[in-house]
DNA sequence: GACTGTGAAGCCATTCACAGCT
DNA sequence: AGCTGTGAATGGCTTCACAGTC
């Protein structure tokens, strides 16, 4: 199989372009165009053709794509044709609500647990998943056969849910605590920084105000 | 005024920069180089000085950066040396997570007021701060001056939130549904897509996988 | 001696433009 | 005729390496 680095942004818009090929197969589409495509997620067509590229030949030339065909090629690609389990830590606020979110189990990720260190909190449930104490994360993540971790817990304590999630043998993290962690090299880690995304608009919204 | 279009990948350094400034500020350090800051964040200590020389030269050959110094200068670069007035349209889940994340206070974004059409959560309050009737948002957005809009609201309705903030006045707007959603040039958009973060790691993790 | 600031080089991603199918 | 697939060109970001300063 040709492994020739591929860009991230090109994942992204991939899992993009698949959101946006599923709203179009329950329309009853069933061809498009990479220029429709394009017009649809707001890309230029020749992207979305470069992107597709890298996986295979998926279209037809003079015709076009399609629509259920070339999202079941996607899917596959972002490793989407089989369900993930998922756990999150910290039950608070963010944490409730990204357990409680519907667009994760859409996409084939399945909560199957959530921990959280409040004994208030332990043994009841968000939406019928249960909330585990983190002492017994170790656990749950090797007897569940725990794929990727989820950590929604004040910054102070997001170093020591990302060592115990590697600990159990996660290898996969999103981390939504707004500081830097580390971790071995073959674990997949990503952040998402809340406050980091209301900065780059303040800095747009500064800029523009300068032009004048 | 020189503005030679900075990365945005840039911007979202200078963000994390100076939040682990903050950190060292509080622990009392005062002085540091571009090495020790590519340390804590993970980056290249060219990386952090090239960043910073977009916007002048803010250290000192053979010593490094004042601390406090520095991170004041971020703070301006990035519009942060005032207060911004911040709304959240949906006061599901993610919008009241969001309403009461501390994060966003911390960083000088003031969540001001929540709208939902539920009358079952209109009139009651996240955090002290109240929840409005989505009829009333053009009034108060005009009213307060509010710099940003969050949508936090299901994917179907995500558009015709934007365009109602948009009406009102609001030039920048952090999308949290999953849709692609279109706004006039002028007005700042940014869309965090929690289930795409997702598929970035199992991307990935199909990859690793592969290599076998 | 240490560390910043920066032109130049290298690398990666996007856009162009056209050959190749249907 | 229409649209894909792709090498080539372009543009942009990152890394290198060193002159400049303390």
């Amino acid at each position: 199989m040709k492994t020739l680095k591929i860009p991230e942004a090109t994942i992204i818009r991939l899992s993009v372009y698949s959101r946006y090929l599923t709203q179009l197969d329950k329309k009853g589409i069933t061809n498009i165009s990479s220029g429709e495509i394009a017009e649809g997620v707001g890309g230029s067509p020749a992207q979305v053709r470069k992107d597709l590229a890298y996986f295979g030949e998926f279209g037809t030339r003079g015709v076009g794509y399609n629509v259920r065909d070339l999202n079941q090629h996607i899917i596959r690609i972002l490793g989407l044709n089989k369900n993930w389990q998922v756990i999150i830590v910290g039950a608070g606020n963010l944490g409730s609500a990204l357990t409680q979110y519907k667009g994760f189990r859409e996409r084939g990720f399945d909560v199957i647990a959530v921990f959280d260190n409040d004994i208030n909190k332990v043994g009841l449930t968000l939406n019928g998943i249960p909330i585990y104490p983190v002492s017994k994360l170790n656990e749950i993540v090797k007897k569940k056969q725990v794929d990727i971790g989820i950590i929604a817990v004040p910054a102070p304590y997001a170093q020591d849910v990302a060592d115990a999630m590697v600990e159990s043998g996660i290898n996969a993290i999103l981390n939504f605590a707004p500081v830097v962690i580390s971790v071995p090299e073959e674990v997949e880690l990503r952040n998402v920084d809340l406050a980091v995304n209301l900065e780059i608009l303040t800095f747009n919204l500064e800029l523009q105000k300068d032009k004048n």
